[in-house]
DNA sequence: AGCACGCCGACT
DNA sequence: GTCGGCGTGCTC
């Protein structure tokens, strides 16, 4: 009977393909997870092997030969393939692409899993034969050579001050060459495993290290300043003492030199982090440490989940509720509830920690399919940030700031202390208006107004990215009173400027750190110390600590009430608390003053004085009632299209072919909320479900449809299971 | 996706 | 007469 080859190729197509393994092959050798070259069409790719059959349904004489077989042992090992096909079905995403997206690209590309060193080796035995007379260095390298056998690679070299010209010296002549060895890795050495002594714990922290060490997912829900990392740390530490690797999960804005220092400085074995700005060698370089167990611990963002363990033995997911877990386009994975998944599988335990959990987490942990582990107290008796709400109702605000408050950020000020004023809205701001003929800036491309950057003079869409020039008059009737309406962090800071003369200010947003480094070197700069004012969005909320401020001024939180998405009153809870850990220390606790026209509003009140488990079980109720997730499961099938309707028309075709099986409900299609971006015009059907079966089978039964469909191939269209937005 | 095949408009 | 536009079909 013959053998057959089931591989994955990296098509955007939702099968695999039958292949016949090439001539002369060991059966032994052909285990899944190895990359094998195959011809496809009049490609060659670079394929992943799912498994061997004994029968195909393809045609005979289609099946080709499968190429070269370019690993010995597979890439992919169970457990990542395992997650893979997972994903593939639940996110309903093609098989290649997602075992694309878990291997770094040169892998990808058919590079080798070992990786080569250059050493530069002696070509002569005899150091006396060599005619070196006149250049003692080089003749010092040669017989430093000879006598090392095995040559040295470059740092070695740097180390022992042999410069470039030395070694090109050496190998002109002849004496010397480059060679290209595999270079050998050993696990990590599990008997020194810190550097320096852990922090005592509390009764309560040694209680929660003590639960987390379990196989199964944690929810570790610690208030800000409970010492959420230094349990990370500890539950690491033990890990490793077995010989063990962790995986560290952390948000896109959290891996910070900082991040990566703190870990650094407590484990006296290899850390690596995965972060944006490494080369693709160096991330294959990083990817390699942990297949072969080099690597104690592994820090990464959302990609870092397919990071291959030769040994696991934790997985922690930082800041678990954080939305840059979930990819946003292409393959929309979560990697919190992948890594959920891997630890089911390798049988290790799963640290999700957060002081504001997501309600799917926390309504987990609440319904015992995750274990929740509390932290409620802050060490060293630290206070918590004081918090209070300044109604804005019947207030002349000048530019977004109330008298109480001008008072309070003075007061703070005058005490030598920083503040921090944050508000979600980069720019001057959000519309610029004729007050003549009321034409405001609008984006051609987007449905949205552009917003007015002052300092480039600019309107820019904060949605497609398009800007034009802003002149003195009106573009439609030429009067001159144009005025800009509403708040950007730009105008707080002209405001600021304005209000506290002769004080230090400093804007953090996109446009202010888009340099390289720029956030590291603004944090250096504030955490040195002296009084200033904070003026930001969201990235200051994240990641970063500031323990010189006092004072948190949220300038407008009611945006959080307005928004269509039920969503945003989470997003807006976990904010408020989040900025309040963002400020003050020990000796310093901080205030947290929140402009709202609506101070007797009793979520805001929940949330400050009932603190969040209240406000969330509140949430959850709302959510229960509503029949919203987590109570109930969704999936969005997206579509866009230049042409206006075609979006529309393609889902409407699709919403007509699918039969949902009970008990899911299709809704739609209905033209996104914001219709028109980037010059596509989007639509969307959305399906819900208590069931996830149905919502799977259904889901299944709807790609298919859009797979076959003609006008599927005009519009680009997406399957997002889980969504955490709906528009 | 990537590539070929095929059928219609403006060009050396 | 051809070059090339993108609609359509297929990839084991």
């Amino acid at each position: 009977m013959p053998l057959y080859l089931d591989i994955a190729v990296p098509v955007p197509l939702r099968r695999s393909f039958t292949y016949l393994p090439p001539a002369g092959t060991d059966a032994s050798t052909l285990q899944p997870g190895i990359r094998i070259e195959v011809p496809f069409g009049r490609q060659r790719l670079v394929g992943i092997l799912m498994a061997t059959t004994r029968h195909s349904k393809v045609q005979a004489d289609k099946i080709k030969p499968a190429g070269r077989l370019i690993d010995h042992r597979p890439v992919l090992n169970k457990t990542i393939l395992r997650i893979c096909c997972w994903a593939a079905d639940y996110y309903q995403h093609p098989i290649g692409d997602v075992l694309h997206t878990a291997l770094p690209v040169l892998l990808r590309q058919g590079e080798s899993t070992a990786q080569m060193q250059e050493r530069l080796v002696a070509n002569i035995t005899d150091p006396n034969q060599a005619n070196l007379k006149r250049s003692p260095r080089q003749l010092l390298l040669l017989q430093s050579l000879i006598a090392s056998t095995k040559g040295f690679i470059r740092p070695e070299l740097r180390q022992k001050a042999f410069t470039n010209q030395i070694i090109r010296g050496l190998i002109d002549k002849g004496y010397a060459k480059w060679t290209k060895t595999e270079s050998l890795s050993l696990p990590f050495d599990k008997t020194q495993v810190i550097r320096g002594a852990p922090m005592v714990l509390t009764a309560e922290q040694s209680s929660a290290l003590n639960a987390v060490n379990e196989v199964g997912t944690h929810l570790l829900f610690g208030i800000t300043g409970s010492g959420k990392t230094e349990i990370y740390l500890q539950a690491i530490e033990r890990i490793l003492r077995q010989g063990k690797q962790a995986l560290v999960l952390v948000p896109e804005i959290g891996l910070t030199p900082q991040t990566i220092a703190r870990f650094r400085s407590r484990f006296r074995v290899a850390v690596y982090a995965l972060h944006s700005a490494l080369t693709d060698r160096q991330r294959l370089a990083v990817w390699r440490q942990g297949y072969l167990g080099e690597a104690a611990v592994i820090i990464g963002t959302r990609s870092s989940i397919f990071t291959p363990m030769s040994s696991p033995g934790l997985i922690v997911v930082d800041e678990e509720h954080d939305v840059s877990f979930k990819q946003q386009e292409g393959f929309r994975y979560s990697a919190r509830d992948l890594a959920v998944l891997r630890g089911q599988i390798e049988a290790i335990p799963v640290l999700l920690g957060s002081a504001t959990p997501s309600l799917e987490s926390y309504h987990n942990a609440v319904s015992g399919k995750y274990k929740l582990t509390t932290l409620k107290n802050r060490p060293n008796l630290a206070k918590t940030a004081t918090y209070k709400l300044i109604g804005t109702q019947h207030q002349e605000l000048q530019d977004g700031f109330s008298t109480p408050l001008i008072h309070l950020m003075k007061k703070h000020l005058d005490d030598g202390n920083q503040i921090l004023v944050f508000l979600n809205r980069r720019g001057f701001s959000p519309v610029i208006l004729c007050r003549q003929c009321g034409w405001t800036a609008e984006c051609d491309r987007c449905d949205a107004r552009m917003t007015y950057h002052i300092s480039l003079a600019k309107v820019i869409c904060h949605h497609c990215g398009a800007q034009a020039p802003v002149h003195r008059v009106c573009s439609k009737c030429g009067s001159d009173q144009l005025i800009p309406l509403g708040l950007g962090t730009q105008r707080l800071e002209r405001a600021l400027n304005d209000l506290f003369p002769g004080r230090r200010i400093i804007r953090i947003d996109r446009d202010s750190t888009r340099r390289k480094d720029a956030m590291e070197k603004i944090v250096t700069n504030i955490n040195r110390g002296e009084s200033a004012i904070l003026v930001g969005t969201q990235l200051l909320a994240k990641g970063h600590h500031f323990p010189n401020v006092t004072l948190v001024a949220i300038v407008d939180i009611d945006s959080g009430f307005y928004s269509a998405d039920y969503r945003a009153i989470e997003r807006m809870g976990q904010l408020l608390l989040q900025v309040g850990g963002r400020a003050g220390r020990e000796s310093k606790p901080g205030t947290v003053a929140i402009q709202t026209h609506f101070p007797e509003q009793a979520i805001l009140k929940t949330i400050i004085d009932d603190g969040y488990s209240v406000f969330a079980e509140q949430q959850l109720a709302e959510r229960l009632k509503y029949q919203l997730p987590p109570f109930t499961h969704q999936a969005i099938i997206r579509a866009e299209a230049i042409n206006k309707d075609l979006a529309m028309q393609f889902l409407s075709e699709l919403s007509q072919c699918t039969s949902p099986l009970p008990p899911v409900t299709m809704l739609g299609p209905i033209p996104s909320v914001m219709e028109k971006r980037a010059g596509r015009h989007r639509a969307q059907l959305l399906f819900t479900s208590h069931d996830r079966r149905a919502l799977q089978s259904t889901l299944t039964q709807c790609v298919r449809l859009a797979e076959q469909s003609k006008m599927g191939r005009k519009v680009k269209w997406s399957v997002d299971v889980d969504p955490i937005d709906l528009f």
